[in-house]
DNA sequence: AACGCCTCCAACCGCGTCGGG
DNA sequence: GCCCGACGCGGTTGGAGGCGT
């Protein structure tokens, strides 16, 4: 027997909402109030089904729903998320205050995700990462460690890159201070769900490396970064930076930095007449190490 | 003006999860 | 523990509108 219909397929409305029934479902929530979908249409008055009630209502009739483009902070905000959740978009839009799963996952498919891949990286995706090859020590006698190791992702740095990093790129500004992502912890439960992939960690390194911390405010997220950076390479310039030298060193993931010229190493936005190519080797030499063409994030690692 | 192509996004669909009986 | 209804989520679709030819 399979499962039963949300509801009765005859006489059921689908398609675009009009006026009206955007009315009849407002009034009907706004009196009774959200839930029991299944029996809000005809209480309601709907030839619709409870689903599409609810998706209307969540999408588009909610009052605190934010309407218009998204903001630069959001996008940056939207990118980072992503590199830790993968394509958790309620999750992602329970970060972003007014903005709906759907609307999010849209901008993605349209804008975000296009944009990554026409500059040749592969938006990185944490969830999808076996951390436990970060312990790789044959990455330990890496001279260069490739950015695209580092986008989303604790990992081993010469503290060179590090600050060149830093400098480069910035977290969203609207993170939540003091939220963790402890995927240090095999099956941690994160703010966002569990991280089930990390398991069997090797206990040869210090696990607090593997945080990674999400901040409301970039002046915070830099002195964080800088505290930490005083902490752990305090006997460490990058001048007696030694080929073996290297450390783990927890300073939050960094994600490049779209649509700003003040911060971008190079004009990255759709407006940009310059190609993709060109686009990524400007990028490239402004780092001074490569991103490779690669599209899956597990070849890198 | 007509046509075709492309982009965007609201809406749909199928499936997984949860909770009550 | 099992069943089943209700709900939520993520992938996909299709229509409207924009744009170039």
């Amino acid at each position: 027997m399979g499962r039963t219909p949300c509801c009765d397929k005859n006489g059921v409305k689908k398609g675009p909402w009009t006026t009206e029934e955007d009315q009849k479902l407002t009034d009907y929530i706004q009196k009774h109030g959200p839930g029991n979908w299944r029996t809000l249409p005809k209480n309601a008055g709907l030839q619709r089904c409870g689903k599409s009630c609810r998706l209307r209502w969540t999408n588009y009739l909610r009052p605190d729903i934010k309407r218009g483009k998204l903001s630069f902070e959001e996008e940056e905000t939207i990118i980072h998320l992503h590199s830790i959740l993968g394509n958790k978009w309620s999750a992602i839009a329970g970060c972003l205050p007014g903005r709906t799963d759907n609307e999010i996952k849209n901008y993605w498919n349209t804008h975000v995700g296009r944009k990554l891949l026409r500059m040749g990286i592969d938006p990185p995706r944490l969830d999808l990462l076996d951390l436990t090859s970060i312990f790789n020590p044959s990455l330990y006698n890496s001279s260069q460690v490739n950015l695209s190791r580092l986008l989303g992702v604790q990992s081993l740095v010469n503290p060179e890159i590090l600050r060149l990093a830093n400098s480069l790129f910035s977290l969203p500004s609207n993170f939540q201070e003091n939220q963790l992502c402890n995927s240090h912890v095999q099956n941690q439960l994160t703010p966002f769900g569990q991280i089930s992939q990390i398991q069997n960690i090797p206990t040869c390194t210090d696990l607090s490396t593997l945080f990674v911390p999400i901040y409301s405010d970039t002046q915070v997220m830099q002195q964080h970064n800088m505290e930490r950076l005083s902490s752990n390479i305090s006997n460490f310039s990058s001048q007696n930076c030694q080929q073996n030298e290297w450390k783990n060193i927890n300073f939050g993931s960094v994600l490049p930095t779209l649509s700003t010229p003040s911060s971008s190493p190079t004009s990255l936005n759709s407006n940009s007449n310059t190609t993709s190519e060109e686009e990524r080797e400007s990028y490239c030499s402004m780092l001074n190490f490569d991103i490779p063409n690669i599209l899956d994030v597990n070849e890198l690692l």
